[in-house]
DNA sequence: CAACTGTTATATAATTTATATAACAGTGAG
DNA sequence: CTCACTGTTATATAAATTATATAACAGTTG
């Protein structure tokens, strides 16, 4: 019902989307048992595809965060079911490490990063 | 004359090889005024095309890392160069706040991230 | 039944990634 | 100057990815 999106960057969509959806979920503007707009409802709203807006659903869902079903919908699972595994955590940890060794080269000092991180992760919690 | 790697992955040849040379830039192992492989010589002893590895270069030298001229090679420019513009910390934040989303959704405690970045950070320093 | 769900199938098009050859142009050692 | 090395440019090709467009199929619900 919720998730607002500003397309238009060098993303594909889809990825977009995604990364919206999932800010979603962390702001918990997204819950358990939540249902989500349909893929023809949300595409049309955004003047995409129904199949971008699939690929985006179907994606998330092999990652643990929604259930799927024909009549019904795409539907939140309890945030239990898609708590970090040992193998999310490398893969964070992979992402992080890209970003780490952007910013050491451009000498960022370690601090300064932790400061964005603690930032960004604090602008997450606003909830709008 | 350094930057060993090990390929292999989703992401695209050219992406993996600059990620590589930017973690060899943070790691102190390129510096400057030190020359880098030939276009053909990398690309030979990765066994992959030419272009894949110009391309990786030609993309750090925009992003301020070399300096390139014909006959020459690749030359890793003065430290202060490259270093982070309000534009560059900018694109860094918005990837950490991606991660922070990812992270968030899957029940990661704040502290928790900021210690996976410390460590990541940290692992940079060790010169091999 | 009707109107909604997601799913599947097919087709098309543009872009991105990667390769392959070849020629061009600047640099520097012998 | 020549030769062997640099990066650059041009052209072509192929595969994969992204995104769109239609249509039909199948499950759900009022």
């Amino acid at each position: 019902m919720i998730v607002k999106l500003m397309l238009e960057s060098d993303k594909p969509l889809y990825q977009q989307l995604k990364e919206n959806i999932v800010m979603a979920l962390a702001k918990g503007e997204l819950k358990e048992g939540e249902v989500l707009p349909s893929v023809r409802q949300l595409a049309s709203s955004l003047a995409i595809n129904m199949h971008t807006v699939s690929k985006a659903y179907n994606q998330l869902a092999n990652e643990g965060f929604f259930t799927m079903h024909k009549g019904k919908g795409a539907i939140v699972k309890p945030k239990k079911d898609y708590a970090a595994t040992d193998e999310d955590i490398q893969k964070i940890s992979e992402n992080l490490s890209v970003i780490c060794a952007e910013a050491k080269s451009r000498s960022i000092e370690k601090e300064k990063l932790l400061e964005l991180l603690k930032q960004k992760f604090d602008e997450i919690e606003k909830k709008e």
